[in-house]
DNA sequence: CTAGTAGTTGCAATAGTTTGCATTAAGCAT
DNA sequence: ATGCTTAATGCAAACTATTGCAACTACTAG
């Protein structure tokens, strides 16, 4: 069974429909695997299914969302991304703001800010769609910018 | 001397120009304090200086934010928001998911996690701009989603 | 006070994203 | 296998945000 038919077994078993359009976009992001776009994903699986409408894959994202199977994450510039999640290997994502870079960063880290921040004001941050937005180390070091 | 004029000497302070329309909006973010997006600031400041551009408001925030005069956070849905910083009193945001409701969130948690992230990443996240998405203790309590 | 420079603005075009609605078809019950 | 129910799709339009460019003007130097 291939990556795609795994997932699609997944999102069946949530409840949701498995359309040939979701089975082409399963496939397609995972096989393309990474931190990726709407737009990316879009021009990689219309070439598989022809008349493909881009409104499906951001709807099948907003699925997946809900499904919990993969994590959206706005960088703060450029189109939102998302990820696969792989729940062997929860993580947050760290974004630089001046280049673009996405780093994962340890589930473990997160988990314990989520947990002080759950203690002392009651909010529940959720640990698998934790995005940190800063700047890198080779930015910082370039001094392209200092922290404003 | 208004909140306005304050403003507007601190941003000349930092090298950029004063310009009507910087103006109206600072004394118009100033005025209507809180959370804004920039539809609801762009009607106010239109208000008072008619011909004014959404575009120039996107971009006066821009210029703001690289002075270090305003924060952005994004809900992960509906407009961006913005605040006014407050130097003696620097927060991060939680913004619930499903409310769409903004916390402040104290300093020392943040700075907390930041230095431990960049110890162990050398990431530099900004405590002044940090924003957390989650689900707040309202809607949690009342079930309408359970963290996913 | 005047002229020059460079930052700023408005407009138009474009990219990215969301929403409403009619149509289609997946999955369930028979 | 057949029909039913309702989720999912495609299309178009609306919306949010960004970018290029020409015109304008705030500020500085003289």
């Amino acid at each position: 069974m291939s990556c795609g038919e795994k997932l699609a077994e997944e999102i069946r078993g949530k409840g949701f429909r498995v359309t040939p359009q979701r089975g082409v976009i399963l496939e397609t992001i995972a096989h393309m695997g990474g931190h990726l776009s709407v737009p990316e994903v879009f021009s990689a699986a219309r070439d598989r299914l022809p008349g493909l409408n881009i409104t499906t894959i951001y709807r099948t994202l907003e699925t997946l969302h809900r499904a919990g199977m993969v994590d959206l994450f706005y960088s703060g510039s450029g189109p939102t991304r998302f990820a696969l999640r792989d729940p062997d290997q929860a993580h947050g994502h760290l974004v630089c703001s001046e280049c673009e870079q996405v780093m994962d960063i340890d589930e473990s880290l997160i988990a314990h800010l989520a947990e002080e921040v759950v203690r002392e004001t009651g909010f529940s941050i959720d640990p698998h769609h934790l995005t940190l937005v800063g700047v890198c180390d080779d930015c910082l070091s370039e001094g392209k910018r200092r922290i404003s």
